[in-house]
DNA sequence: GCACGTGTAAAGTGATCGTTTTACACTGCG
DNA sequence: CGCAGTGTAAAACGATCACTTTACACGTGC
Protein backbone atom coordinates (compact mmCIF):
# COMPACT_ATOMS: atom_id res chain seq x y z
CA UNK A 1 0.00 0.00 0.00
CA UNK A 2 0.85 3.20 -0.60
CA UNK A 3 2.86 5.22 1.94
CA UNK A 4 0.98 7.99 2.05
CA UNK A 5 -2.63 6.01 2.05
CA UNK A 6 -1.30 4.15 4.77
CA UNK A 7 -0.69 7.25 6.93
CA UNK A 8 -3.50 8.87 6.47
CA UNK A 9 -5.44 5.51 7.14
CA UNK A 10 -3.79 5.12 10.53
CA UNK A 11 -4.06 8.80 11.14
CA UNK A 12 -7.52 9.06 10.56
CA UNK A 13 -8.08 5.68 13.27
CA UNK A 14 -6.13 7.40 16.04
CA UNK A 15 -7.67 11.07 15.45
CA UNK A 16 -10.95 9.25 16.11
CA UNK A 17 -10.18 7.06 18.84
CA UNK A 18 -8.19 9.41 20.91
CA UNK A 19 -8.74 13.01 19.77
CA UNK A 20 -6.61 14.89 17.29
CA UNK A 21 -4.64 17.32 20.43
CA UNK A 22 -3.95 13.49 22.32
CA UNK A 23 -2.50 11.68 19.51
CA UNK A 24 1.17 12.57 19.27
CA UNK A 25 3.41 12.35 16.10
CA UNK A 26 5.30 9.17 17.66
CA UNK A 27 1.92 7.07 17.77
CA UNK A 28 0.97 8.24 14.19
CA UNK A 29 4.65 7.74 12.77
CA UNK A 30 4.65 3.85 14.90
CA UNK A 31 0.90 3.49 13.68
CA UNK A 32 1.60 3.87 10.03
CA UNK A 33 5.32 2.05 10.66
CA UNK A 34 7.16 5.40 8.70
CA UNK A 35 9.87 7.39 9.83
CA UNK A 36 8.93 11.52 11.48
CA UNK A 37 11.39 12.37 8.47
CA UNK A 38 8.84 10.72 5.75
CA UNK A 39 5.73 12.28 7.78
CA UNK A 40 7.06 15.64 7.64
CA UNK A 41 8.23 14.88 3.85
CA UNK A 42 4.17 13.87 3.02
CA UNK A 43 1.95 16.75 5.06
CA UNK A 44 4.50 19.21 6.52
CA UNK A 45 2.94 19.44 9.81
CA UNK A 46 0.31 18.43 11.81
CA UNK A 47 -2.42 20.27 10.71
CA UNK A 48 -1.28 19.99 7.13
CA UNK A 49 -2.14 16.07 8.08
CA UNK A 50 -5.44 16.72 9.62
CA UNK A 51 -6.48 18.36 7.15
CA UNK A 52 -5.55 15.85 4.72
CA UNK A 53 -7.05 13.32 6.44
CA UNK A 54 -10.56 15.39 6.63
CA UNK A 55 -10.22 16.11 2.68
CA UNK A 56 -9.87 12.41 2.12
CA UNK A 57 -12.35 11.27 4.37
CA UNK A 58 -15.13 13.63 2.42
CA UNK A 59 -14.03 12.33 -0.84
CA UNK A 60 -14.88 8.67 0.79
CA UNK A 61 -18.04 9.80 2.15
CA UNK A 62 -19.08 11.16 -1.14
CA UNK A 63 -18.37 7.95 -2.97
CA UNK A 64 -20.25 6.47 -0.68
CA UNK A 65 -23.36 8.47 -1.68
CA UNK A 66 -23.57 7.83 -5.31
CA UNK A 67 -27.07 7.78 -5.85
CA UNK A 68 -29.48 10.16 -5.31
CA UNK A 69 -31.51 8.68 -2.53
CA UNK A 70 -32.83 9.18 1.28
CA UNK A 71 -31.81 5.31 1.63
CA UNK A 72 -28.53 6.12 -0.19
CA UNK A 73 -27.56 8.40 2.05
CA UNK A 74 -28.46 7.39 5.63
CA UNK A 75 -27.48 4.31 3.99
CA UNK A 76 -24.07 5.59 3.90
CA UNK A 77 -23.88 7.14 6.93
CA UNK A 78 -24.97 3.61 8.62
CA UNK A 79 -21.58 2.02 6.44
CA UNK A 80 -19.76 4.73 7.97
CA UNK A 81 -20.71 4.28 11.27
CA UNK A 82 -20.13 0.39 11.63
CA UNK A 83 -16.79 0.55 10.00
CA UNK A 84 -15.65 2.93 12.22
CA UNK A 85 -16.35 3.71 15.54
CA UNK A 86 -16.82 7.78 15.18
CA UNK A 87 -17.62 9.49 17.92
CA UNK A 88 -19.45 12.55 16.60
CA UNK A 89 -18.39 14.20 13.21
CA UNK A 90 -14.73 14.27 12.78
CA UNK A 91 -14.75 17.78 10.27
CA UNK A 92 -16.70 19.22 13.88
CA UNK A 93 -14.49 17.87 16.09
CA UNK A 94 -11.11 19.16 14.69
CA UNK A 95 -12.76 22.03 13.75
CA UNK A 96 -13.57 22.05 17.43
CA UNK A 97 -9.85 21.28 18.85
CA UNK A 98 -8.31 23.89 16.89
CA UNK A 99 -10.97 26.60 17.92
CA UNK A 100 -11.45 27.49 14.33
CA UNK A 101 -8.19 28.82 14.44
CA UNK A 102 -6.79 26.87 11.53
CA UNK A 103 -7.89 28.04 7.96
CA UNK A 104 -6.81 24.71 5.84
CA UNK A 105 -8.57 22.81 8.88
CA UNK A 106 -11.70 24.83 8.93
CA UNK A 107 -11.83 25.38 5.25
CA UNK A 108 -12.31 21.62 5.03
CA UNK A 109 -14.95 21.35 7.49
CA UNK A 110 -16.87 24.29 5.97
CA UNK A 111 -16.62 22.41 2.40
CA UNK A 112 -17.75 18.94 4.06
CA UNK A 113 -21.21 20.64 5.08
CA UNK A 114 -21.21 22.74 1.89
CA UNK A 115 -20.63 19.59 -0.36
CA UNK A 116 -23.06 17.76 2.18
CA UNK A 117 -25.79 20.54 2.08
CA UNK A 118 -25.21 20.58 -2.19
CA UNK A 119 -25.55 16.30 -1.73
CA UNK A 120 -29.30 16.71 0.06
CA UNK A 121 -30.13 19.57 -2.43
CA UNK A 122 -29.90 17.10 -5.19
CA UNK A 123 -31.61 14.37 -3.19
CA UNK A 124 -34.38 16.42 -2.53
CA UNK A 125 -35.08 17.07 -5.81
CA UNK A 126 -34.55 14.03 -6.86
CA UNK A 127 -37.42 12.60 -4.49
CA UNK A 128 -39.86 15.55 -4.62
CA UNK A 129 -39.06 16.45 -8.11
CA UNK A 130 -38.40 20.53 -7.02
CA UNK A 131 -36.71 22.87 -4.99
CA UNK A 132 -37.45 22.63 -1.35
CA UNK A 133 -34.97 24.61 0.74
CA UNK A 134 -36.71 23.89 4.27
CA UNK A 135 -36.70 20.56 3.35
CA UNK A 136 -33.42 20.52 2.44
CA UNK A 137 -32.33 21.98 5.89
CA UNK A 138 -34.27 19.68 8.08
CA UNK A 139 -32.76 17.01 6.43
CA UNK A 140 -29.50 17.73 6.72
CA UNK A 141 -30.43 18.48 10.55
CA UNK A 142 -31.28 14.85 11.09
CA UNK A 143 -28.26 13.92 9.39
CA UNK A 144 -26.19 15.80 11.78
CA UNK A 145 -28.54 14.86 14.98
CA UNK A 146 -28.06 11.05 13.84
CA UNK A 147 -24.03 11.17 13.42
CA UNK A 148 -24.19 13.03 16.63
CA UNK A 149 -26.64 10.44 18.21
CA UNK A 150 -25.47 7.56 17.06
CA UNK A 151 -22.25 8.60 19.44
CA UNK A 152 -24.13 7.59 22.41
CA UNK A 153 -26.81 5.52 21.61
CA UNK A 154 -25.83 3.17 19.05
CA UNK A 155 -26.15 2.98 15.08
CA UNK A 156 -30.13 2.78 15.64
CA UNK A 157 -30.12 6.43 15.53
CA UNK A 158 -29.84 6.40 11.90
CA UNK A 159 -33.53 4.36 11.52
CA UNK A 160 -34.83 7.07 13.48
CA UNK A 161 -33.24 10.12 11.17
CA UNK A 162 -34.12 7.81 7.85
CA UNK A 163 -38.00 7.11 8.65
CA UNK A 164 -37.96 10.86 10.12
CA UNK A 165 -36.70 12.08 6.46
CA UNK A 166 -39.14 9.87 4.67
CA UNK A 167 -41.97 11.10 6.44
CA UNK A 168 -41.25 14.55 6.09
CA UNK A 169 -40.25 13.83 2.29
CA UNK A 170 -43.71 12.36 1.71
CA UNK A 171 -45.67 15.53 3.44
CA UNK A 172 -43.75 17.36 1.32
CA UNK A 173 -44.34 15.49 -2.34
CA UNK A 174 -47.85 15.69 -1.40
CA UNK A 175 -48.67 19.36 -0.68
CA UNK B 1 -18.72 36.41 43.19
CA UNK B 2 -17.23 32.34 44.35
CA UNK B 3 -14.17 31.07 43.14
CA UNK B 4 -15.21 28.20 42.16
CA UNK B 5 -18.13 29.66 39.99
CA UNK B 6 -15.47 32.12 39.06
CA UNK B 7 -13.19 29.43 37.49
CA UNK B 8 -15.96 26.77 36.18
CA UNK B 9 -17.49 30.24 33.96
CA UNK B 10 -14.22 31.02 33.33
CA UNK B 11 -13.07 27.41 32.39
CA UNK B 12 -16.62 26.52 30.63
CA UNK B 13 -15.71 29.73 27.88
CA UNK B 14 -12.14 28.81 27.29
CA UNK B 15 -13.21 25.25 27.27
CA UNK B 16 -15.83 26.01 24.28
CA UNK B 17 -13.44 28.99 22.34
CA UNK B 18 -10.65 26.77 22.06
CA UNK B 19 -11.26 23.16 23.05
CA UNK B 20 -10.09 21.35 26.42
CA UNK B 21 -6.87 19.63 25.55
CA UNK B 22 -5.68 23.20 23.69
CA UNK B 23 -6.76 25.84 27.05
CA UNK B 24 -3.62 24.97 29.21
CA UNK B 25 -3.82 25.20 33.15
CA UNK B 26 -1.93 28.80 33.28
CA UNK B 27 -4.48 29.92 30.93
CA UNK B 28 -7.13 28.97 33.13
CA UNK B 29 -5.32 30.22 36.35
CA UNK B 30 -4.78 33.32 34.80
CA UNK B 31 -8.20 33.59 33.20
CA UNK B 32 -9.85 32.77 36.87
CA UNK B 33 -7.75 35.34 38.75
CA UNK B 34 -6.08 32.50 40.98
CA UNK B 35 -2.99 30.59 41.99
CA UNK B 36 -2.64 26.63 40.54
CA UNK B 37 -2.67 25.49 44.14
CA UNK B 38 -6.29 27.31 44.26
CA UNK B 39 -7.39 25.46 41.39
CA UNK B 40 -5.97 21.85 42.41
CA UNK B 41 -7.22 22.47 45.41
CA UNK B 42 -11.08 23.01 44.32
CA UNK B 43 -10.85 20.64 41.56
CA UNK B 44 -8.05 18.62 42.10
CA UNK B 45 -7.13 17.80 38.47
CA UNK B 46 -7.62 19.12 34.73
CA UNK B 47 -10.07 16.14 34.33
CA UNK B 48 -11.77 17.01 37.58
CA UNK B 49 -12.32 20.85 36.38
CA UNK B 50 -13.45 19.44 33.51
CA UNK B 51 -16.30 17.28 34.77
CA UNK B 52 -17.20 19.86 37.12
CA UNK B 53 -17.71 22.22 34.26
CA UNK B 54 -19.69 19.98 32.46
CA UNK B 55 -22.23 18.94 35.42
CA UNK B 56 -22.46 22.31 36.45
CA UNK B 57 -23.65 23.32 32.97
CA UNK B 58 -25.98 20.64 32.55
CA UNK B 59 -27.61 21.80 35.70
CA UNK B 60 -27.66 25.14 34.26
CA UNK B 61 -29.43 23.68 31.36
CA UNK B 62 -32.23 22.20 32.97
CA UNK B 63 -33.19 25.29 34.92
CA UNK B 64 -33.60 26.87 31.41
CA UNK B 65 -35.59 24.06 30.85
CA UNK B 66 -38.52 24.38 33.53
CA UNK B 67 -41.90 24.39 31.59
CA UNK B 68 -42.66 21.15 29.43
CA UNK B 69 -43.16 22.26 26.02
CA UNK B 70 -41.34 22.28 22.91
CA UNK B 71 -41.37 26.27 22.58
CA UNK B 72 -38.94 26.17 25.97
CA UNK B 73 -36.94 23.51 24.57
CA UNK B 74 -35.77 24.94 21.95
CA UNK B 75 -35.77 28.25 23.42
CA UNK B 76 -33.21 27.03 26.04
CA UNK B 77 -31.00 25.97 23.08
CA UNK B 78 -31.29 29.27 21.60
CA UNK B 79 -30.52 31.11 24.62
CA UNK B 80 -27.47 28.71 24.93
CA UNK B 81 -26.43 29.88 21.65
CA UNK B 82 -27.08 33.01 22.04
CA UNK B 83 -24.71 33.93 25.06
CA UNK B 84 -22.47 31.35 24.12
CA UNK B 85 -20.65 31.01 20.94
CA UNK B 86 -20.95 26.84 21.28
CA UNK B 87 -18.92 24.80 19.10
CA UNK B 88 -20.85 21.62 19.08
CA UNK B 89 -22.01 19.89 22.34
CA UNK B 90 -20.15 20.64 25.00
CA UNK B 91 -20.48 17.38 26.50
CA UNK B 92 -19.72 14.98 23.35
CA UNK B 93 -16.44 17.15 22.71
CA UNK B 94 -15.02 16.27 25.95
CA UNK B 95 -15.84 13.06 25.49
CA UNK B 96 -14.55 13.21 22.13
CA UNK B 97 -11.18 14.64 23.08
CA UNK B 98 -10.75 12.56 25.74
CA UNK B 99 -11.38 9.25 23.79
CA UNK B 100 -13.89 8.29 26.18
CA UNK B 101 -11.13 7.46 28.58
CA UNK B 102 -12.00 9.33 31.36
CA UNK B 103 -15.19 7.96 33.67
CA UNK B 104 -15.79 11.09 34.79
CA UNK B 105 -16.24 12.63 31.95
CA UNK B 106 -17.98 9.73 30.12
CA UNK B 107 -20.51 9.63 33.19
CA UNK B 108 -20.99 13.27 32.92
CA UNK B 109 -21.67 12.91 29.45
CA UNK B 110 -23.98 10.00 29.45
CA UNK B 111 -25.76 11.65 32.48
CA UNK B 112 -26.47 14.94 30.39
CA UNK B 113 -27.90 12.56 27.47
CA UNK B 114 -29.83 10.69 30.08
CA UNK B 115 -31.27 13.58 31.36
CA UNK B 116 -32.32 15.49 28.05
CA UNK B 117 -34.43 12.30 26.96
CA UNK B 118 -36.48 11.96 30.20
CA UNK B 119 -36.90 16.39 29.87
CA UNK B 120 -38.23 15.42 26.09
CA UNK B 121 -40.00 12.57 27.50
CA UNK B 122 -41.84 14.72 29.83
CA UNK B 123 -42.53 17.29 27.35
CA UNK B 124 -43.82 14.44 24.22
CA UNK B 125 -46.33 13.47 26.84
CA UNK B 126 -47.22 17.04 27.93
CA UNK B 127 -47.41 17.77 24.46
CA UNK B 128 -49.60 15.14 22.86
CA UNK B 129 -50.97 13.57 26.10
CA UNK B 130 -49.36 10.28 25.88
CA UNK B 131 -46.15 8.54 25.70
CA UNK B 132 -44.63 8.25 21.78
CA UNK B 133 -41.10 6.46 21.90
CA UNK B 134 -40.39 7.69 18.24
CA UNK B 135 -41.25 11.19 18.93
CA UNK B 136 -38.88 11.37 21.42
CA UNK B 137 -36.15 9.60 20.16
CA UNK B 138 -36.63 12.06 16.90
CA UNK B 139 -36.99 15.10 19.13
CA UNK B 140 -33.53 14.19 20.03
CA UNK B 141 -32.30 13.67 16.78
CA UNK B 142 -33.73 17.38 16.05
CA UNK B 143 -31.87 19.02 19.40
CA UNK B 144 -28.74 17.15 18.60
CA UNK B 145 -28.80 18.19 14.65
CA UNK B 146 -29.53 21.68 15.82
CA UNK B 147 -26.88 21.74 18.62
CA UNK B 148 -24.23 21.14 16.31
CA UNK B 149 -25.51 22.47 12.57
CA UNK B 150 -26.01 25.61 14.48
CA UNK B 151 -22.19 25.66 14.87
CA UNK B 152 -21.76 26.04 11.33
CA UNK B 153 -24.41 27.90 10.05
CA UNK B 154 -25.96 29.95 13.29
CA UNK B 155 -28.92 29.94 15.48
CA UNK B 156 -31.14 30.06 12.29
CA UNK B 157 -30.42 25.98 12.86
CA UNK B 158 -33.11 26.13 15.76
CA UNK B 159 -35.66 27.73 14.40
CA UNK B 160 -35.68 24.66 11.63
CA UNK B 161 -35.41 21.97 14.52
CA UNK B 162 -38.23 23.15 15.78
CA UNK B 163 -40.29 23.55 13.37
CA UNK B 164 -39.92 20.35 12.27
CA UNK B 165 -40.79 19.08 16.02
CA UNK B 166 -43.77 20.87 16.02
CA UNK B 167 -45.11 19.66 12.63
CA UNK B 168 -43.79 15.83 13.89
CA UNK B 169 -46.11 16.66 17.32
CA UNK B 170 -49.03 17.94 15.47
CA UNK B 171 -49.14 14.81 13.30
CA UNK B 172 -48.66 12.13 16.36
CA UNK B 173 -51.49 14.30 18.25
CA UNK B 174 -53.61 13.50 15.16
CA UNK B 175 -53.69 10.13 14.81
C1' DG C 1 29.30 5.40 -11.77
C1' DC C 2 27.52 8.81 -9.55
C1' DA C 3 24.13 12.05 -8.37
C1' DC C 4 19.39 12.17 -6.76
C1' DG C 5 15.23 11.01 -4.64
C1' DT C 6 13.21 8.49 -1.01
C1' DG C 7 13.32 5.97 2.74
C1' DT C 8 14.93 4.56 8.03
C1' DA C 9 16.75 5.09 12.74
C1' DA C 10 17.60 7.89 16.47
C1' DA C 11 19.20 11.74 18.95
C1' DG C 12 18.24 16.45 19.98
C1' DT C 13 15.60 21.01 19.61
C1' DG C 14 13.14 24.30 22.72
C1' DA C 15 8.58 24.86 24.24
C1' DT C 16 4.76 23.60 26.82
C1' DC C 17 2.19 20.26 29.29
C1' DG C 18 -0.16 19.00 34.03
C1' DT C 19 1.17 18.95 38.58
C1' DT C 20 3.82 19.73 42.93
C1' DT C 21 6.52 22.32 45.94
C1' DT C 22 8.43 26.06 48.67
C1' DA C 23 7.83 30.22 50.98
C1' DC C 24 4.93 33.72 52.59
C1' DA C 25 0.53 36.71 53.77
C1' DC C 26 -4.01 37.31 55.61
C1' DT C 27 -8.14 36.10 58.25
C1' DG C 28 -11.12 34.26 61.86
C1' DC C 29 -11.59 31.55 65.92
C1' DG C 30 -10.49 29.16 70.42
C1' DC D 1 -1.54 34.63 71.54
C1' DG D 2 -1.42 30.91 68.48
C1' DC D 3 -2.91 28.06 65.07
C1' DA D 4 -5.62 26.28 61.25
C1' DG D 5 -7.50 27.48 56.94
C1' DT D 6 -7.22 29.66 52.64
C1' DG D 7 -5.20 32.29 49.61
C1' DT D 8 -0.91 34.16 46.40
C1' DA D 9 3.50 34.15 43.78
C1' DA D 10 6.85 31.70 41.57
C1' DA D 11 10.07 28.15 40.84
C1' DA D 12 10.72 23.46 39.71
C1' DC D 13 9.14 18.70 38.36
C1' DG D 14 9.59 15.09 34.78
C1' DA D 15 7.02 14.05 30.79
C1' DT D 16 5.60 14.89 26.43
C1' DC D 17 4.80 17.91 22.69
C1' DA D 18 5.66 19.12 17.50
C1' DC D 19 9.40 19.32 14.83
C1' DT D 20 14.47 19.20 13.07
C1' DT D 21 18.76 17.30 12.41
C1' DT D 22 22.41 14.04 11.54
C1' DA D 23 24.00 9.96 9.51
C1' DC D 24 23.24 6.24 6.64
C1' DA D 25 20.98 2.72 3.11
C1' DC D 26 18.91 1.70 -1.09
C1' DG D 27 17.24 1.97 -5.78
C1' DT D 28 16.69 4.33 -10.40
C1' DG D 29 18.15 6.76 -14.47
C1' DC D 30 21.12 9.92 -17.03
Amino acid sequence: MDIRTRLLETAEQLFDRHGFNATGMDRLTEGAGISSRTLYKHVGNKNGLIAAVLNERDRRFHRLVEEDSIDALFGALETWLAQEAVRGCLFLRAWGETGGDVPEIAEAMERHKQRLRDRIGDIVVAEIGRHDDELVETMQLLFEGATHMAAYRGVAAVDVARRAAQRLANAARAS
